[in-house]
DNA sequence: CTGAAAGCGCTAACAG
DNA sequence: CTGTTAGCGCTTTCAG
């Protein structure tokens, strides 16, 4: 277990003192008018021995540590995973790291998430937040530090976030069930009030309402395992035995949804015309295929890192909250279309 | 902003020495007989004004994070991230904070992951390695940090590791087959030497070879984007008209190989028996379902978390490599049921 | 141009 | 039982 060395250690062998070294690597040696030479000595010298800087000292002594902290509902759901993968990417090009973790859509273990991502003075945030936090989102950003959310936002709160439009593209998804003749549309959704469940629900209200078809409204509660799930989804496509299609409203809720209309034997689109929000492999590759809204990932994390770094980088006391509202793709496949 | 408070404020607030209040903290208040009544006080005085230790700090003097590294090959795979949820949730509850990243399989990358997070002073890691990282690997090591492999391992390596059994439990699949009548059975595999991968193709082989079967090997290269993926698959499977059944190295090689005989309009398990290793909700719900080896995934992360913790709590000089070979599950469906 | 020295907040040996 | 003190390794002001 050899011993890493440390600026002193360094300064010792150049004989010169250690504030020269570190103002070279922290690029004031133009500034300090350090001469060229020197430079030259110090670099190579830091090669040669394969110096490193204790990143735990300097944050200390910075208050910077160079972690964003990531939280999504659940690492494990492909939509957040795919998120986390092109965010770390473009995060650690810019020297930046990810603390991660999962909140499950539960705002006591959100705080307690937080907590601890603050007491590792993590930099900056990028959230999909339950509701519940706003208190302590607030208390993070009145702090200085940034703090972005994404897929759904918190209205009372100062945080930048990026979203989709999830209001335009369920009615535009409605709108297309409508048109290829269905007139019974089932929303299967989520007992959420987070801003992203609650705006797909209008954008569903609203293209039933304008052509006056009627509602059938499920809402399912979060916390609950997929069998469970799967049988209320059973048991409602049983009491309602007149639709000819269904929304779902979330990724996984669809897959139950469709292990579900196999136990029923449904077929699709003849029996039922299925559309989910979200897409993935799965939807892509089932028999028949299923329509589904594609949010745009990689826009999605370009935008958060975007801003993340751009606070991050200024000072910027701009207080201007930064939105950004983005458009999903209608992927338009066999399970919506009228035989 | 408000200012965080220290150690030595909390010191002053109560006219004792910080000492007392870091030995109160630190568990060592009855070894040091400090008494009941001060504890209780400082207790008091911490709740009330809403102390917390400065981890930066308490890293620096000790040398501990309580931050484990994660690395894997991809965080976006479901295998992957599946694991990724589980580990975090265990190292949460030990006081573990989680830093991942993807490494893509690749060596200079991965070297590169690896000294950041070692300059973050990561305690112990968990890694799915590419080849290549031997030496990083023992290097780390023989520094004393633990080191737990994963999914494959390193022979050249002093490294713990978890793995299933590859070899077995692919041979057992294939025989599946066998007895199912399959004659023509193709291993559509990565072109890696990776330990996993040679010991799938190894049960592959051991398999045929021990009923006189003619091998049908497909190799791709782990570089490529889907499309050519699915474009050798096609090509492979065009070549080989005879084939009867086709079994695949990893589940996204399935994929992209379900959406090959999609193309082709290849009928499963008519034309083509198909198995997979690595289970996926998308096999499950494909029509028809797949046959696929599922990995005990549960098991896996948590064997993980329990060697790691134990290597971290003890500075165990235990030199003794532990392994795990865990069994995967052969999971029966339609697509390798001869009609 | 370069160096001395003061911390960042915490722990732990040592001394009462 | 409790306090003093010396760092952990780095940055940065201030003085040459």
């Amino acid at each position: 277990m050899k011993k890493k060395l440390s600026i002193v250690d360094l300064a010792k062998q150049l004989n010169i003192s250690p504030t020269t070294i570190s103002f070279i690597l922290n690029g004031k040696a133009k500034e300090k008018r350090i001469s060229d030479e020197l430079v030259k000595r110090v670099l190579k010298q830091i090669e040669e021995v394969g110096y490193k800087p204790n990143s735990l000292a300097q944050s200390l002594r910075t208050g910077k540590t160079m972690i964003i902290g990531l939280m999504v509902e659940d690492i494990a759901d492909p939509f957040f995973s795919s998120i986390a993968r092109l965010i770390e990417e473009k995060a650690y090009k810019n020297g930046y790291k990810i603390i991660y973790c999962s909140t499950d859509n539960d705002s006591v273990k959100t705080k307690d998430l937080l907590s601890m991502f603050q007491d590792r003075h993590v930099d900056g945030y990028i959230i999909s937040p339950p509701e519940g936090v706003e208190k302590e989102v607030n208390d993070l950003i009145d702090n200085g530090t940034p703090v972005i959310l994404f897929d759904r936002y918190l209205p009372d709160t100062n945080a930048d976030y990026v979203v989709v439009d999830n209001r335009t593209s369920t009615y535009e998804a409605v709108l297309h069930l409508i048109n290829n003749g269905y007139k019974n549309i089932a929303f299967i959704t989520l007992d959420s009030l987070q801003t992203q469940m609650q705006d797909r629900l209008q954008g569903y209200e609203s293209a039933l309402t304008q052509h006056n078809l009627p509602h059938h409204l499920k809402e399912i509660s979060f916390n609950q395992d997929e069998e469970q799930i799967i049988r209320h989804i059973v048991s409602f496509l049983e009491r309602k035995p007149n639709l000819d299609a269904v929304f779902f409203g979330t990724n996984y809720l669809c897959i139950s949804g469709l292990k579900a209309l196999k136990k029923l034997g449904k077929k699709i689109p003849e029996d039922l015309a299925v559309v989910c929000f979200d897409d993935d492999v799965v939807f892509e590759l089932h028999s028949p295929s299923i329509t589904a809204i594609a949010q745009p990932i990689e826009e999605m994390s370009e935008k958060l890192i975007t801003i993340l770094l751009g606070k991050l980088n200024k000072a910027s006391k701009v207080k201007k909250i930064q939105t950004d509202i983005l458009s999903p793709e209608l992927i338009i496949r066999a399970s919506s279309r009228r035989l």
